[in-house]
DNA sequence: CGTGCGCTTGACTTTTTTCAATAAAGGTGG
DNA sequence: CCACCTTTATTGAAAAAAGTCAAGCGCACG
């Protein structure tokens, strides 16, 4: 049901200039791996990465007694083993298709090579993974606020801090459900602060556009020093 | 009352070969900044960045009313401005010192040279940024369950996980309290959760060492599939 | 030997979840 | 274009989980 045509958002990609792009999709080849199907094991030399195109990945150790630990199953635009390859150590972990996938091989010469003839190639990934790191460590702290108002407010305001539109004018990227969710909260719970909030006039809600009316406000309620009134 | 020699830890590098930790040495210098020097400002050429040592610095961007909104705030071993250095853009916010604070400088021109004349220190500070994306990626992801038994769980299982030892042993990294905030709830909920679990034989449970007793039974709390009975 | 700090426990309050029912929103096919 | 159906979002009332406040325990440290 989705009639992608040529890309694929791949995130360890995503933001480099176009003509870099273009050559790390020189230096990559499709395979594609039946179900079942196993893409390395552990100990393996890390030859090349992989990044998913379409299908699902489970990366798995097994432990003393043969049973299968799955430690992430990874899907379309998730890169699987860089870092392995990156480091030139040998994967950590088996990987095997759990239904038939289609990926993008990226050989460890092929990208080395890249490197060394382009370094602005590495500064810009570089760029591009503390970029995200910095994201995540944020996000990581607003999670850790212990109620959800706070989190919620949290994440709007960091919402509004990167979409470089009318600053107080946001629109939510993720469908209510899934920010539940990645507020560690249910759907019910966040429609019911929502309409707390917008009661309050802290924001002005519609659909999944949102309008931030008292920034000072959602700023106190996400260092948790306010409470959000019935 | 932290009698550190020579080194301090420093995430962005911690990892690297130690012969390239020295490289990245020798083009630092230290720069020490007064309680309110500004370090840069926004929109200034990312000539190089900063790691702290002692201090606090505040990162911030000024409103159009001229009020300052603190985007983080940095203390020691963080790297400030790095992402904008690495990808040869100007700084996006201002830094200022929030009290007298050491910092460590590191050039952009020499931070290239030092990569194009190396390309395995490229490689390898990718594998060090991937990793760390793919644990905080993971963290995010305990995180946003939505009981604290299962954040709890999913923690100890990823402990489990990464430390080599009796794989069913594991030792708490960090002091309850911070566990807690980690967690996303506070010291007395998490005491009480540890007590229910170690009651329920699902864990053995001595100061902070902890051994797994049922990894089946945490597997089960972190998927939200169980509830933890009173 | 007392002090301070981190951790634990208990009783009580608030927040959040559950369950169930309804309302909107979106897409499909007639 | 509309009726229909599926998905997504909202609301209410009762149950469960987590938070607050307050007190006590254990242990390292001066």
């Amino acid at each position: 049901m989705n009639g992608r045509k040529p890309t694929l958002s791949v995130p360890l990609f995503e933001g480099l200039p176009p003509g870099q792009q273009r050559q790390l999709a020189l230096i990559a080849s499709t395979h594609t791996f039946r179900k079942g199907q196993v893409i390395f094991c552990e100990g393996d030399e890390g030859k090349g990465f992989y990044v998913v195109i379409t299908g699902k990945v489970k990366v798995y150790k097994l432990g003393a007694d043969g049973k299968e630990q799955i430690l992430r199953i990874f899907g379309p635009g998730e890169p699987i083993g860089e870092a392995a390859v990156f480091a030139g150590e040998p994967f950590p972990a088996h990987a095997e298709a759990m239904e038939e996938s289609r990926t993008l091989f990226f050989p460890r010469a092929s990208f080395v090579e890249l490197i060394r003839n382009n370094p602005s190639l590495a500064m810009n990934m570089l760029a591009l993974l503390s970029k995200r790191l910095r994201t995540f460590a944020r996000l990581v702290e607003d999670l850790s606020l212990k109620e959800v108002p706070s989190r919620l407010a949290a994440y709007l305001l960091y919402l509004s801090r990167r979409s470089e539109l009318k600053a107080d004018e946001l629109c939510l990227d993720i469908p209510k459900g899934e920010l539940a969710s990645l507020l560690g909260t249910i759907p019910e719970t966040l429609s019911r602060i929502l309409a707390k909030m917008s009661k309050q006039r802290l924001i002005h809600l519609k659909g999944r556009h949102i309008r931030i009316l008292d920034r000072a406000g959602l700023e106190q309620l996400a260092k948790g020093g306010k409470r959000l009134a019935p």
